[in-house]
DNA sequence: TAACTAATGCAACATTGATGCATTAATTTA
DNA sequence: TAAATTAATGCATCAATGTTGCATTAGTTA
């Protein structure tokens, strides 16, 4: 736990800790709301700066899908962010939302689907999913 | 263009018409600032509510990327969301977003990749992506 | 342990979007 | 085509989400 903070060579304080302690809890992506109900008495504007910098730093990236709030969740060993241009995530994992339950997850075990567009240079792809999960089948 | 708005059993009306206008005038997606710049004076909150009918009746579609603010697009002419329900859009097309010039666009022409997730039962999927279009290649 | 610097907490503000209600304008129908 | 009907608009107000500046507090380094 302390141990993700100092690798990214940013202060270990109780909040962080307690913040990564939410998502750690949830197997699933949260929206800033979840984590302020995981949370005890807490300032807003604490939360926001400290979501930045994790993302910032490659802690948690954002999920966003159409017609659900933005979604946070760990990012994986796999992820670097370059720290001196905040350059983007390197995830290549699919989203994937139950409709039956609602929670989104990251799904790292399948192979990613390529494509191909004529006329255009395809430098990186994102994909997400709706559907059953594997706890609601 | 009236024909859009009376094929949707919305009325026709001046402002509507007007927004149309904005997007037909360009060929890419669209933030809710830039179609404010593209209005003479107007009133924001009818801007909003013109918006949300647009695209309850398949007008228009909501576009998501990461740490992008959302988009909006004009729906293709195999849009048809259930007018009761108001189910989801079914646009099975890529979203293309051009690292150079900004321009997030809507791709119909080339095949949808599927993906096969084991205990999962997919529904629907949903794929962006970033590089270079072909204007900026 | 002192000095340094990053993180926090608070106040204030910005942006994005929704709701209620009276007024106006588009349709419908007589 | 004018009156009746009903949807759309404009305005005031509010809610949610997120940011900035600054003084204070706490983690880290020497």
């Amino acid at each position: 736990m302390e141990q993700v903070l100092k690798s990214k060579n940013i202060r270990v304080t109780g909040f962080r800790i307690q913040v990564l302690d939410v998502f750690e809890k949830n197997n699933h992506a949260l929206e800033i709301h979840d984590v302020e109900k995981g949370l005890g008495d807490h300032d807003r504007i604490t939360l926001y700066r400290t979501i930045k910098t994790f993302i910032d730093k490659g802690i948690l990236h954002e999920i966003v899908l159409p017609g659900e709030s933005k979604k946070l969740a760990l990012c994986n060993a796999t992820c670097h962010v370059n720290d001196e241009d905040n350059g983007p995530h390197s995830h290549e994992h699919i989203h994937f939302q139950c409709v039956k339950c609602g929670h989104v997850e990251c799904i790292d075990e399948v192979g990613y689907p390529s494509i191909n567009l004529p006329g255009y240079v395809v430098q990186e792809i994102n994909v997400s999913a709706k559907g059953h999960c594997k706890a609601c089948c």
